[in-house]
DNA sequence: TGTTAGCACTCCTACATCTCGAGTGCTAAC
DNA sequence: GTTAGCACTCGAGATGTAGGAGTGCTAACA
């Protein structure tokens, strides 16, 4: 069976319908719209049809019909190829909340994290959905600088600066206070070594030459490589941001208490998002916008849900994921238009003073 | 009234029950009871007595009796009262549970912050409740060390280290890159008119000294005390730690989806749970714990919830508070030992190797 | 005087029954 | 191809009923 113009247009309707009630939408409803002024016969043969068609359900006998993931799917996949009409809608659509994004990103915080975090909320607040942001993450980062200090108390402060300006900071108990010379031909040692190195690149003959140069000091040494060692492993374990979760309980179909449940877990516990949808894709760019649907998701207790997922970075190849996690009637059109905004907000101020 | 033993064996064993059912406990339940062995009716005659005294109450006629807030008052200062008790149940009761803690803090991760999180998420699993854990928080707290160094790309990393060996990093954006030289002669100006004073010993004069001596390099010397400024700032807006926010489903008089959805909220938000919870009184000192009940709980979504909160310490009068979140049935017997137990460990942990 | 058995009473819960309305599919007419 | 009409289905909500748990009260008992 094809699917003719008016078929797309009722599909259409029955999105949108349902995407605002979240009830089942009958054919009366649609009927009574002015772009397809039939009577609720006609509409309900053009519904026998789509239901064949996989893309829309009845709940059960004599109800309304309800979008199918498939028929999501194809309201997706249309939404995203015709670009120029969302971008028009988005211009009009959201001003008020383009703004105070702006607000917040242009601030240009000195901490990342807490830019993130920010960013995360006034999402989820915009959208009314729960939102993810995964932290900046390095794909083999490299170690530009260590820089130790004394601190009393038999202690030394290692920061280690890997590129993109992460900084780690390490307080390492060493029992006894170093002097300045000894402390500055430490730093010599270990940055002229190191510097510019990925983690692989520091093996067992650089390590043992290090002490080595380190002479008394080899212990010391050793800690600091450890300190390193941790610093990229950190690095390794990106940071998940989440907020909006109590939006969850706006949706009916979602407000189910073991459902919920299991949703909010898995938002606590984060990791299971990250590595399920933060995941970068190798060949992903900058606004390359991913949508799940359903089933589609790659998080158990999210298959009732659709999860919106867009790649934001931040030059030097540093990049992270922003979610939005929403019912499978989310208002896709909103929420890719301000996904779109925001990536192009954050690449602006990205891109201009980074580089 | 007077309360009696046989009245106060008979709201402690209604406060049991309660506790494990949740549903109203009967006076047949009671009389089943080994050491309460009457028969209903006299169980019914005191329990009549007991809800006149305001400490129980049947939420409608023909059901049991449910302890109120005053009840569980009355049984918790009881409980704290006598210790003695207390820790012997302590021992035999929770000894696996003691030495998961103890593994988990014994390996004194060099991140604070990170063995606090695990902490929440180890009380949370083992009580079944909500957790809370704010971060160590100075009162006062006193500059000990900055440290500045290049990092390229016209930046500045600038390490600034408080008292407690809080670090806190800054990337400064100069626009050039300094020389070794200028580089030492600024650390040394710095640390030398800044080092060991607190933020209001900071002053107009101070900053004017500061600036002078750094020459040319006045206006890094400003954005370095404004990022010194910021440290304290950050420190003082402490961060919170929150986990087992979803076993609050547990719990049928809390999961209600609205009383839920605020609940969570304010664990999202965590600033209001900081304010409201992590506030440590000037006279409080380690191992006082503090029991808020129902409407005593300072946070309006909290009001069917208690609150068990305690203060830790980390030597230098850095301290933070650790607060369990759970029904009002909660087993404060064991919330209360728990707590204590990790607050001697935590005790061992900080006070031995950190001074 | 304290304790207990007995009994009438209350009220919640669960279950079955019923009604109503929304929505459908089908058929026949336009 | 479209529409009106009609019988049918099903869920939501209202109503009614039975059962059970628990109570308070009274009177009898030790």
């Amino acid at each position: 069976m094809e699917l003719d113009d008016r078929k797309r247009k009722i599909l259409l309707a029955i999105i949108q319908n349902y995407q605002e009630t979240g009830e089942p939408v009958g054919s009366r409803t649609i009927s009574k719209m002015d772009e397809l002024n039939y009577s609720p016969a006609t509409i309900r043969n053009e519904m026998a049809d789509l239901e064949e068609m996989g893309l829309i359900v009845q709940p059960h006998t004599s109800a309304g019909r309800v979008p199918t993931d498939k028929g999501y799917r194809l309201y997706v996949d249309n939404l995203l190829s015709n670009e120029e009409t969302a971008l028009a809608t988005t211009a009009s659509q959201l001003p008020d909340q383009a703004s105070h994004m702006e607000q917040i990103l242009s601030k240009r915080m000195d901490r990342v994290e807490e830019m993130l975090m920010r960013m995360a909320q006034v999402l989820a607040a915009n959208t009314q959905y729960t939102t993810m942001v995964t932290g900046p993450h390095y794909k083999k980062n490299k170690l530009k600088f260590i820089q130790l200090s004394t601190i009393g108390g038999g202690k030394v402060l290692a920061v280690i600066v890997l590129n993109g300006n992460i900084v780690k900071n390490n307080i390492l108990d060493i029992g006894f206070d170093l002097d300045q010379e000894t402390l500055v031909n430490l730093n010599f040692t270990l940055n002229n070594n190191l510097n510019g190195l990925s983690i692989e690149e520091i093996n067992l003959p650089l390590i043992a030459k290090v002490k080595e140069e380190a002479g008394d000091y080899a212990d010391i040494a050793a800690k600091v490589l450890d300190a390193v060692a941790g610093a990229f492993e950190k690095e390794d374990s990106m940071p998940v941001y989440t907020s909006g979760a109590t939006n969850m309980f706006k949706y009916p179909e979602l407000a189910d208490n073991e459902k919920i449940s299991d949703l909010i877990n898995v938002l606590e516990e984060k990791k299971e998002l990250g590595t399920a949808l933060g995941h970068v894709e190798p060949g992903e760019s900058q606004q390359d916008i991913q949508v799940f649907i359903g089933d589609e998701v790659p998080v158990d207790s999210m298959k009732d849900c659709s999860v919106v997922t867009a790649t934001y970075q931040m030059g030097d190849g540093v990049q992270g994921k922003i979610g939005i996690i929403g019912p499978k009637r989310m208002n896709y059109q909103k929420v890719v238009d301000t996904l779109k905004q925001t990536m192009s907000q954050l690449d602006g101020i990205f891109k201009k003073p980074e580089e």
